[in-house]
DNA sequence: TTCGTTAACGAATATTGTGTCCAAGAGTGC
DNA sequence: GCACTCTTGGACACAATATTCGTTAACGAA
């Protein structure tokens, strides 16, 4: 793999070739799911050798890796922003932003893009051990753990439903009800009777 | 494939066939985890051969699906006993119970099971439909379905956790805390002056 | 017990995708 | 302009999937 010169310099080659890569799998993606798309698919529209690939990237995880970097920081930037739960809004109008990507990965049945939704998975549940910190949560670290884990996998589940909707609903009203959800639960939603009947 | 005869009267070969191979893809799993068992190693443990492999099943996965089945009738009995959100101990309690299985499920940094934690999510889903119409559940049925993804993907993150640490904690325990988030939420975990910050 | 039916066998084969290698040539930065 | 490094393209080894088919053995109904 070719290694960054001295001072950050990096051989505009090696920029290009890493810039159509990342390209070609989103586009691939959205045209075939991540699962689907094979390293030729990619570097056949990357129109790059197949030995320039492997130069790169270990294996196709890595590269999608590489590309997910860029979510993460985007993420990150935003929480710093909007602390709390402020990922939540930021991830909705990111998706929004790209529907067609995130339908891709979302969509055909489910199963195509589990591996990708596991990584942002990942990184959402950093968000929410961040968030809970900035809430000041009470308890041991191992109940922060787990709350964090509840609500990013509450969070992708609605994340991945709204996305199967086509995003009907604003993402201003999908986030609204989500941070009621977590903050307030369900007992609001339902009749007191039922509740009381726990 | 063999088809059932009249009268549901099945050739014992066939279940033979389809029970070895069944208890074949357990234990590789257990042994391996599904993504990295192949349908070389189910059909060697089963002692069967390949084209017979093929004969009953398309592939790997409906293989798991078949298995699956037994599941989903356990949860949904379970769900009938206890209504509500009684599947959340039901569900744990059968990890607890299959824990070498369920551990190289979830195991394994994450990635190799993820499409058989979809199926049961799909499954979750379900059920937790099920409780909130028991619970009563008011709103359009839109935000129950959002609200039923919101339960389904937080208990599967809870589960999942729960599994990584070795089912440390007591599913009785797990339970309690996964039903006061999903009912009352964060609000009395978070100090009142942060909660206030918003 | 017999006998027609059906499943299993297993070995060969086509297919697809991965990841490595290398010598020749082209682009880059100094 | 030159030395250096990246890209190329095709060949290759390998792993795994899925299909095919003639032969053999098990089944179950009578």
């Amino acid at each position: 793999m070719p290694k960054p010169q001295k001072h950050e310099r990096v051989d505009r080659r090696v920029q290009r070739s890493r810039q159509l890569l990342q390209d070609a799998l989103i586009a691939m993606m959205i045209e075939k799911g991540y699962e689907a798309t094979t390293v030729q698919d990619i570097i056949d529209r990357a129109n790059v050798g197949r030995a320039t690939f492997y130069a790169h990237f270990a294996d196709k995880e890595t590269l999608l890796t590489s590309r997910l970097e860029d979510l993460r920081a985007f993420l990150i930037e935003r929480q710093r922003q909007a602390p709390g739960l402020g990922f939540s809004l930021a991830m909705l109008e990111h998706a929004r932003d790209h529907l067609p990507l995130y339908a891709a990965i979302v969509g055909r049945g489910g199963g195509s893009g589990a591996f990708v939704i596991q990584r942002i998975h990942a990184t959402i549940v950093d968000l929410a051990r961040r968030a809970l910190q900035t809430l000041g949560m009470k308890g041991s670290p191992e109940r922060r753990t787990l709350a964090a884990q509840y609500i990013a996998g509450a969070f992708m589940a609605v994340l991945t439903w709204w996305l199967d909707q086509a995003a009907k609903l604003p993402a201003e009203e999908v986030d609204g009800i989500f941070r009621t959800l977590v903050m307030r639960g369900l007992a609001a939603e339902v009749d007191a009777a039922a509740a009381s009947r726990k």
